[in-house]
DNA sequence: ACTGAACTTAAAA
DNA sequence: TTTTAAGTTCAGT
């Protein structure tokens, strides 16, 4: 397997669960929902505050500020995207672009993403989505109706309602 | 190496 | 309204 660097995750305590954060030495390279990961047992992980230097401080507090509902961003370079394929680092880049508190279907980021009839593979960079929350795969919706979410449409219109924003529902 | 599925969509039948 | 084709990647066979 391609090595990638070594891989040191943690565990983020906030008012809506226990995230899980993975940092390698490029930066962030995995953010996950609480549930949707760690099946059993949790393998009881650091805790990241005061970890990773101010990265580590950062992004709990960016995290932690978005749950709250309000506005937080990380800066690009700080996501480590290395070894995922090419297309799938456009469409995150395009949904990564999407203000706050703003919707856009997937064929609007296929489009950004250089390739308007993909809009399924969008669909599939959605699905895998490594930072989830900071690479905005859930204000992506479906043209006619909410889409889809890798762990649970619930989570989708949770954190769309802490932006103000509705799920539509399908006709 | 091929086939089908994946968080879709627009257009034709 | 149902069916189909289309672009990209990954998991099976």
């Amino acid at each position: 397997m391609p090595r990638p660097n070594s891989e040191r995750p943690y565990a983020v305590p906030t008012s809506l669960g226990r995230w899980r954060a993975v940092f390698t030495d490029a930066g962030l390279r995995e953010l996950s929902l609480p549930g949707s990961r760690g099946g059993g047992a949790a393998p009881a992980l650091p805790k990241l505050d005061g970890q990773e230097g101010a990265w580590g401080r950062k992004l709990a507090a960016a995290l932690r500020a978005r749950l709250d509902g309000k506005r937080a961003d990380l800066p690009w370079e700080f996501l480590d995207l290395r070894e995922r394929p090419p297309f799938f680092i456009r469409v995150w880049k395009a949904m990564y672009a999407i203000p706050f508190g703003a919707v856009r279907t997937y064929g609007q980021i296929a489009a950004a993403a250089g390739s308007p009839n993909a809009v399924r593979a969008a669909g599939q960079a959605c699905g895998a989505n490594p930072i989830v929350l900071f690479i905005p795969c859930h204000r992506v919706v479906a043209a006619n109706g909410p889409g889809g979410f890798g762990s649970g449409l619930e989570w989708k219109a949770k954190l769309l309602a802490l932006e103000g924003v509705a799920l539509k529902e399908k006709v």
